[in-house]
DNA sequence: GATTTTCATTTGTCAGACATTTAAAAGTCT
DNA sequence: AGACTTTTAAATGTCTGACAAATGAAAATC
């Protein structure tokens, strides 16, 4: 591992890259040790504090793990599908709120990506997953749910129908583009009236996976697309109007206490 | 900001997730400052290197981005679609790579998320991602071309297919998704015959997409998902054979599913 | 007024030290 | 001998203090 001191690059930076490459080329297993800090701040030739700011990147990441003790140290981390979903969840959430993207962008691809799913959950679904899509609908008919409860009992009915793909790896992309949207939804006011369209809609969807009409599911999706958009419309036009009147709140800077 | 010195984990992780939760939250605006590593230390009353680590680790994720000098500091950082990419391949590649996902499994994933936006792509594609797909077909059929570079080339094919779909969102989570996937691509070897399948289906694609036909798009790409993986199989299968031939067969053989 | 120099501020890095955790190893008792 | 307790060494977590390097603003100079 070659380390250039003269780079404008940070050593720590450069040191954290050199190990996430050998972790990623596989030349370090899951679960293997890596040296002690001690050590690899001899054989790169820096400082140990520098040494624990790469160590630190890696771990941000989820690449390792650390361990205090004799024989403990830093670990190559077996990622799990909830760390991936986590760091997928925290990206995309970024991502869409310092991006300006529309909320018919956002919206768009969800679905687009959630009909992707449709016929595999149609064809493959399982008891467990129409037993959870049947309590959520439950849920979301109680009118004295929240807004945020609400739009989280959303979320679980559609990370069910996902599931119902039978596919970690669709569930891993879906389920994190599903959550980051999260924020977005949750700027929607939902009405009675509205709710009981979506209960509808969710209704329609369950039945259509239950009975296997991928087709049906498919449409259903489309139309729950549809209405999802209609209803951001109209409370951003809404808010639209509040915010021309009212003035932008400055905001709080970091402090301790 | 509360930060609990007796808590097991490091201070360094809880100073990160405090911050993060700020930029997240909205707190700390897009190229909003923070304060100096020598005043943070100060706030949460502990010291700079301690601070440092915190600051790293964000840095990891690309919420922030550091610059020396007076009137320098740590800033939060604009979230690019090229860094958000860049990390979800990271995280989407040691997902594949460390929990034992077949071939068949990432491939449905994969190839049902592209079906995802053919329709889209057949509608909107521009005459760009037209010639992107006709250039790398061409590529595609020069004999002398290295497996890699065939795979590089199937990247870029694909890339201009869903970038056809003109929806930056769907952008980053398809491209992810397929640039994840090249390490596992680029195990198979691809033969004359069937690189010359791979490109005929590749005109297909084009063709349907160019004709604004989305369903054949659809039925093309389930045709390719289906010779990948046979193409898959038929790889992994000699290497299992090459595998207990040559040595012990203690081990069970990779397998294709 | 334009250019150069100085300077204060901030991050990057280093060195050494101590605290804390942890599991292996040694010791002790039954 | 086997089970339990104590010791101990190794490793990370943290702190203090210091210096180097970069950088933009302000002061000085032409």
């Amino acid at each position: 591992m070659k380390i250039d001191p003269d780079s404008n690059a940070a050593l720590s930076a450069q040191i954290a890259k050199a190990i996430r490459d050998a972790i990623i080329s596989g030349a370090l297993d899951v679960d293997e040790r890596l040296p002690s800090e001690a050590e690899l701040a001899d054989q790169f030739d820096v400082s140990r504090p520098t040494i624990r700011e790469a160590l630190k990147r890696l771990a941000a990441q989820s690449l390792i793990r650390t361990q205090r003790g004799a024989f403990g140290g830093a670990f190559v981390r077996h990622l799990s599908y909830a760390d991936a979903r986590e760091q997928l969840v925290t990206t995309s959430t970024l991502l869409l709120s310092m991006n300006d993207i529309s909320f018919d962008t956002a919206c768009e691809a969800r679905f687009a990506l959630e009909r992707a799913c449709a016929p595999m959950a149609a064809e493959r679904r399982q008891p467990e997953q129409l037993a959870i899509m049947a309590a959520e609908i439950a849920r979301q008919g109680e009118p004295e749910l929240s807004d945020e409860a609400f739009c989280a009992s959303d979320v679980a009915f559609h990370r069910a129908l996902i599931d119902g793909a039978q596919n970690p790896v669709l569930s891993y992309q879906l389920s994190g583009s599903i959550e980051a949207m999260q924020p977005l939804m949750n700027m929607i006011t939902y009405t009675a009236r509205s709710r009981a369209e979506i209960v509808e809609i969710h209704t329609d969807l369950m039945a259509a996976i239950d009975s296997r009409n991928a087709a049906s599911a498919a449409e259903t999706l489309v139309q729950l697309e549809k209405v999802t958009k209609r209803l951001a419309h109209s409370v951003m036009a809404a808010k639209s109007i509040a915010r021309s009147v009212a003035k932008s709140p400055d905001h709080a800077p970091i402090s301790a206490d």
